[in-house]
Formats: structure tokens, C-alpha cells, sequence
RNA sequence: GGGUCGGUGCCCGAGUGGCCAAAGGGAGCGGACUGUAAAUCCGCCGGCAUCGCCUACGUAGGUUCAAAUCCUACCCGGCCCA
């Protein structure tokens, strides 16, 4: 791309892949992204110490805008932080104090460098914290410099406010001043940046629409506001939850890469294309692809291996992914003879393994004990039911009452997979 | 405080002296089917050294050859009266 230049068909791509929700004057935008290069940014608050699947969508948005020729600017939430966004909640957050929101921030911030450029020439991407020109602002000049320009019924208007004035519990003059804060990073973003657009989920209008109007009345000038669907699942409920109501996310410490990539597996067949489309940034005619065929056989689950391959090279790595996903095909049916060892490594690490003397192989009727110990059974009575019925087996191989475990089942000599119906994995170490 | 009904296995719930480890349902587990989905069908579903023993029906005692079932006290819950 030429110096300057910018991808011209970034608006009708995001279109095609359903990310624009709701924008001011498409037409104006439109024109704008023609012109040239724009800063936008998209704000993160640290409410913990790892982004989640959630924070996704918002943070490709930065990176398509990235790769699209345009600035970003990852806005950490160092003082919005402290104070909480009401918006989409039904009750008030707890106050973070110093110290966690110090740790947040610690987690957050690598993990926002990892998703843009920092480095490129014409348009590297830029990571602020908002607390950098907030924390020295009195209360006294943010009334007369924020607070004069907007009216508390322009504020109580907006959906979020609102719902919250109805509930029964209100909502406290701080959560209630947060839109101003966001509203002020806005204004201070436009006339020290330069940045003209603001991003966010679609709970965020409000909060994006009264920084705009805060840019217009204090600095006569006009920015944009766009935002990107809020992700929700066939049933309703947010993304960044697994089936199982774990949040998904985005550290490797707080959720491994094989667990990441199994959560996306998992996805509805109904998600598949849409959150190709939406979280990958793999082109719309390859997405439109990969689902055609995933509707033609969707037993394959190729889609949503497609997606869950892509989305943990993104998060993680491609080694990671490549890794969750040898994994993954010796735990869902795959043949666990000639498996690497690394991959067995890695499955020890995530299914329930138990470390076992290399003596008791010598010993007699071996096996019950072994699944007690492991934790595979509860009971002798559970292991004897589980043999007479064909639930067990090592290595693949479905075992009956009175099998010992020897020499022979042991993968490159130190492990045995042990499988509880078709479910259920565990690992069994033997020493050295 | 008085009266009354009730507390049963992971949950709901039947059982009112022996045939009760305790009906039935749900959940769970295994098998068949299958797509790491859903539905369906079959089996299992307290523990153990498995034709027997142990533990268990709010808690602690008692009556009895024998109690989840009867008696006493206590604890907890519902409802009614105060």
C-alpha cells in the first residue's frame, strides 16, 4: 500500500461481515475513509486481569482499521477503570481499587500491543491510558469544562442511564458520570490525537454520541461514532462465556490455548459463518467458503475447526493451535498410537492425569486400583460396572474385567490414555 | 409461646414394624445410534473381600427377635393461632 493510501473497500467489508451496527452519517464516513488516513479508537476497561473473548470483536476492529491504512488507538482504561460503565449492566460494579486496577492494567495492556502494529511507518497503532489526562483534572475544572457543555437530560435520555433510573436499585452519581469521563477521552483524543472516530459495542452509542457532542460544542469540530454488533449467542447470552458459563479468556495462565481453541469448537453450527465473518480476519469470500462447505457436511465440524484454528494462531500462536489441535483429535476420537510426544505432553497437561509408580505394573489385577487412584472411578463397585459394560479403555483399546496394565500399553514408555466412555480422558504418568 | 403438619439416598418423592439399600421420577454414568449437537432405545446408579457383611431414612436415646416405620427428648422447616 502507497504511502498515505488507505483500503478503499474497508467499509463494504465490514459491512459484508456484519460488523457495523449503527454509525453517524454513513455517507459522511464514507467520504471521510476515502480521503485519507483517520485515528479511531476503541477503549478497553481493565475490570480484570485478562481481556476475554468479548473484547475480541472491538480490538479486530482496531486491527482492520490498522491494516486498512488508518491509525489506532487502544485506549486502557486506567481512570474509566475506577468508575465503571453502567452501560448493559443491571446492577452497580464494585469500585476497583489502586492495586487491582494496577494488576489489570499489567494483564490488559500486553495483550492490546498483541492484536496491532506499533512499528509501521506510516500508520502505527498508539496505546494510551486515559488516566494519563484525567487523574490531574480537579473536580472543580471538570464541572466547568465538561460538565457545563452537557445536560444532565441529554445524559438521563440515553438507554443506559435510563434503564437503570427505572431499576430498583438507581444507579449511583458516580456510575452516572462515567459517560462524561468517556465522553472528555473523546474530546481530549480529537484536539491531542487527532482522532476523529470513536468504536465500541452498540451499548456504547451513548457514550460515543456525547463525546461527539462534547467535540462539536467545545471545539466546534465533528468526529464519527461506529459500532459493531454486540455478540450474542443463539440463546441470547453474551459471548466470552464457554457452554459450561467459563469465561473464555484471553491468557494463556487463565485459560490454556487447548481449552481456547476447544470452546470454539464447540460453537453452534448456526454461529459458524457469522463468527467467521466477525472475529477472523480471513477474507469474506473465504468465510462465505469454508461455511458453504461446513453446511454441506456438517458433521465435519470443519468450520468450526477453521475458527478455532484461526482464532488461537490470532490469541495465542499457530504453534499453540497446531498444538490444541493435535490435542483436540486424540481426545475426540482420534488414534492415540504414534501420537508425538509433545502432543502427549500437552494432553497431560489438560486432561486429569495422575502420576503412577512404574512398580505397579508388575503387580496383579492391577487395573482397578490404578482408575481409583487416578480418580477415573469413585469406587471398586464403579470400576467393575465400568468393565462389565465396555466403558474403559487404554489407549483405545476397550478393556474387560480383570485387564492389567503392563509395559505394553505404555506410549513412548511413560504414558497410558485412559478413556471413561467416550467423554471422558484422563492420563495416567508412569514414572521414570 | 400454643396448635398442627413435616424432615427419606445428588434432587424431587413413595413407603407407616419384618418380603427395604428403600417404589417412581429427575439428574448422573455406561452402551447402541451420532457430528465434541439433539432425540431415542438398553443397562447401571451407597460401600466392601458381591449369594454375605457394613453404612444409610433430621439428631440422641429407648421398646422389639426385628424399626425409615412405634416411644421419649432435642434440633430444623411449613402452615394456623397468639
Amino acid at each position: 500500500m502507497a504511502r498515505g493510501a488507505v483500503d478503499p473497500t474497508l467499509l463494504t467489508d465490514l459491512e459484508a461481515r456484519g460488523l457495523i451496527h449503527d454509525t453517524t452519517s454513513r455517507s459522511d464516513l464514507a467520504a471521510r475513509l476515502q480521503a485519507g488516513p483517520i485515528t479511531v479508537y476503541v477503549g478497553f476497561d481493565p475490570t480484570a486481569t485478562s481481556l476475554h473473548a468479548g473484547n475480541l470483536l472491538p480490538l479486530l476492529m482496531l486491527r482492520r482499521f490498522q491494516d486498512a491504512g488508518h491509525r489506532p488507538i487502544a485506549l486502557a482504561g486506567g481512570a474509566t477503570g475506577m468508575v465503571g460503565d453502567p452501560s448493559g449492566r443491571s446492577d452497580e460494579r464494585s469500585l476497583l481499587d489502586d492495586a487491582t486496577l494496577a494488576a489489570n492494567l499489567a494483564g490488559v495492556v500486553p495483550q492490546l500491543r498483541q492484536f496491532l502494529d506499533f512499528e509501521r511507518p506510516d500508520n502505527p497503532a498508539k496505546l494510551l491510558d486515559n488516566r494519563a489526562w484525567t487523574v490531574g483534572v480537579s473536580y472543580l475544572e471538570f464541572l466547568r469544562d465538561v460538565g457545563k457543555h452537557v445536560t444532565v437530560n441529554q445524559m438521563a435520555a440515553k438507554d443506559s442511564i435510563r434503564n437503570r433510573m427505572e431499576s430498583e436499585h438507581g444507579i449511583s452519581y458516580t456510575e452516572f458520570s462515567y459517560m462524561l469521563l468517556q465522553a472528555h477521552d473523546f474530546y481530549w483524543l480529537f484536539e491531542n490525537e487527532g482522532c476523529e472516530m470513536q468504536m465500541g459495542g452498540s451499548d456504547q452509542w451513548g457514550n460515543i454520541v456525547l463525546g461527539l457532542d462534547l467535540i462539536r460544542r467545545k471545539a466546534g469540530g465533528s468526529g464519527f461514532a461506529l459500532t459493531v454488533p454486540l455478540l450474542t449467542k443463539p440463546d441470547g447470552s453474551k459471548y466470552g462465556k464457554t457452554a459450561s458459563g467459563d469465561t473464555m479468556w484471553l491468557s494463556a495462565a487463565k485459560m490454556s490455548p487447548y481449552r481456547f481453541f476447544q470452546a470454539w469448537m464447540q460453537t453452534d453450527d448456526a454461529e459458524v459463518r457469522r463468527l467467521l465473518l466477525q472475529l477472523t480476519l480471513l477474507p469474506v469470500g473465504t468465510c462465505e467458503a469454508i461455511a458453504a462447505a461446513h453446511l454441506d457436511a456438517p458433521h465435519l465440524r470443519d468450520g468450526q475447526r477453521r475458527l478455532a484454528r484461526e482464532l488461537t494462531s490470532l490469541v495465542h500462536s499457530p504453534a499453540a493451535a497446531a498444538g490444541a489441535e493435535a490435542a483436540s483429535a486424540v481426545v475426540f476420537g482420534g488414534p492415540v498410537a504414534g501420537v508425538a510426544i509433545e502432543t502427549l505432553r500437552m494432553l497431560a497437561a489438560e486432561v486429569p492425569t495422575t502420576v503412577i509408580s512404574r512398580s505397579v505394573l508388575a503387580e496383579e489385577n492391577n487395573l482397578v486400583p490404578v482408575l481409583r487412584h487416578a480418580g477415573i472411578v469413585a469406587s471398586n463397585g464403579e470400576a467393575q460396572r465400568l468393565l462389565a459394560q465396555h466403558g474403559i479403555s487404554l489407549n483405545d483399546e476397550k478393556v474387560s474385567a480383570g485387564a492389567q496394565v503392563t509395559r505394553d500399553d505404555l506410549l513412548h514408555e511413560r504414558f497410558c490414555l485412559v478413556r471413561k466412555g467416550k467423554k471422558q480422558v484422563a492420563m495416567l504418568l508412569f514414572d521414570q
